[in-house]
DNA sequence: CCTGGCGTTGACCCCGGCGTCAAGCCGTAC
DNA sequence: GTACGGCTTGACGCCGGGGTCAACGCCAGG
């Protein structure tokens, strides 16, 4: 299997491919013409990446996981280097949803302040004003 | 006020200053030797957008607000046109929200699974095995 | 023979929000 | 004088994940 071939199968294009064995993932071999010749097992290493790129996981966090199925491992995150990379960003996301969460509900509140304070005309004085550190103005 | 003064006063660099003059926001004075001079209400709507800018709302986005505090309201969300950006900015919001919690519960679902595949040693075939769209491998 | 379709490498472009020089001007303190 | 700090403009770097040329090689079909 050549490159286009691969790309099309994996849903993507060659410029990745080149990309990722530029970055020391999913090697490739070269045949008589220097043409990358690709395999069934490349096919999987690369949905493993193509998945966990879906996901939002950076391009360096699918190492372990491409690793751990080079190594002959069933699944990409049969090895503790995955599960590591699981755990961090589980962190990762916990924080960044948190800190989504807490933008969303400042942005809620200023919203409905704005919408009474046009239903109620005469007095548009902002009641509490709990203006926290994050919204100081 | 020059723009050292200014910035140090915003928590911010004369870089970013700078960089919100050529992108038309805060536009500044000149004194008679071409430095920048700034008022206390240039502060107002510099504080202004850094707060949203730690809010993780884009410069573009910024606008509105800093053109209604230039307008005169006593806040830079007064104007219909900041609360239409609440509103996108909301939206945007629970999307993204959306996403990242689902790839959170995917995540940990694989790590739950792989700590029981690592208890009960003998059993560890996948029970379920529901890969969804988001996560087909 | 020529065209078309695949492959190759190398190099620049994109996005946002600045950081980081470089070279030069201005005023002040020593 | 000269050294220093603050200001000016301009230009390039960075981060990720590739997109999009350019210029070329190789092979098959009509």
């Amino acid at each position: 299997m050549r490159i286009g071939e691969l790309a099309a199968r994996a849903g993507t294009t060659t410029r990745a491919l080149r990309y990722y064995e530029s970055r020391g993932l999913l090697a490739a071999r070269r045949d008589a013409r220097g043409y990358r010749t690709y395999g069934e097992e490349d096919l999987r290493l690369l949905r493993q990446i193509r998945t966990l790129q879906n996901a939002g996981f950076g391009l360096e966090e699918t190492r372990p996981f491409v690793e751990c199925l080079r190594a002959g491992h069933p699944t990409g995150d049969s090895c503790p280097a995955s599960l590591e990379v699981y755990r961090e960003k589980l962190a990762e996301l916990d924080a960044h949803i948190a800190r989504l969460s807490a933008v969303r509900e400042l942005v809620r509140e200023r919203l409905a302040d704005a919408d009474a304070g046009a239903a109620a005309d005469s007095a548009p004085a902002p009641p509490p004003a709990p203006r926290c550190a994050l919204w100081p103005a």
